[in-house]
DNA sequence: GGTCTGACCGTGT
DNA sequence: CACACGGCCAGAC
């Protein structure tokens, strides 16, 4: 591919999570063809949270836990930014998880 | 150029 | 059901 960039194959994937979904690590992890790498993808999304274009928090763990969000500004933003797409979050786990759960891979674009 | 760390995931006890 | 360990990869020191 034309971008070798780790990094910005995770902002890529990232960056296609439509509103109101979420998605996990690992599925971007797999999505840029790194599913064993699924650190990596949360370790890259580090920079992407000072990023307007890389939504992390729409990003979450396998559990749906909201994980990342030690990381975020504040205390519970990256909770009331999902709360404000209309996802339903709970302490820092994200509600219906399964049914939001958004695959990269079925974006299915190249 | 070796070592440590990290927003994970899966499996085992 | 809760905790522990390993793996895998890339970046920073």
């Amino acid at each position: 591919m034309a971008k070798d960039n780790f990094y910005h194959r995770v902002y890529e994937v990232a960056r296609q999570i439509p509103y109101g979904r979420v998605t996990s690590y690992g599925a971007i992890a797999k999505a840029i063809g790194a599913a064993k790498s699924a650190r990596m993808v949360g370790y890259a999304m580090n920079g992407a949270s000072a990023l307007e274009d890389v939504p992390a928090h729409r990003v979450v763990n396998r559990n749906g836990l909201l994980t990342g969000k030690h990381h975020f500004p504040g205390t519970h933003l990256m909770q009331q930014l999902l709360e404000s797409e209309g996802i339903e979050v709970e302490g820092d786990k994200v509600q219906d998880f399964k049914a939001l759960f958004w695959d990269p891979k079925s974006d299915s674009k190249k």
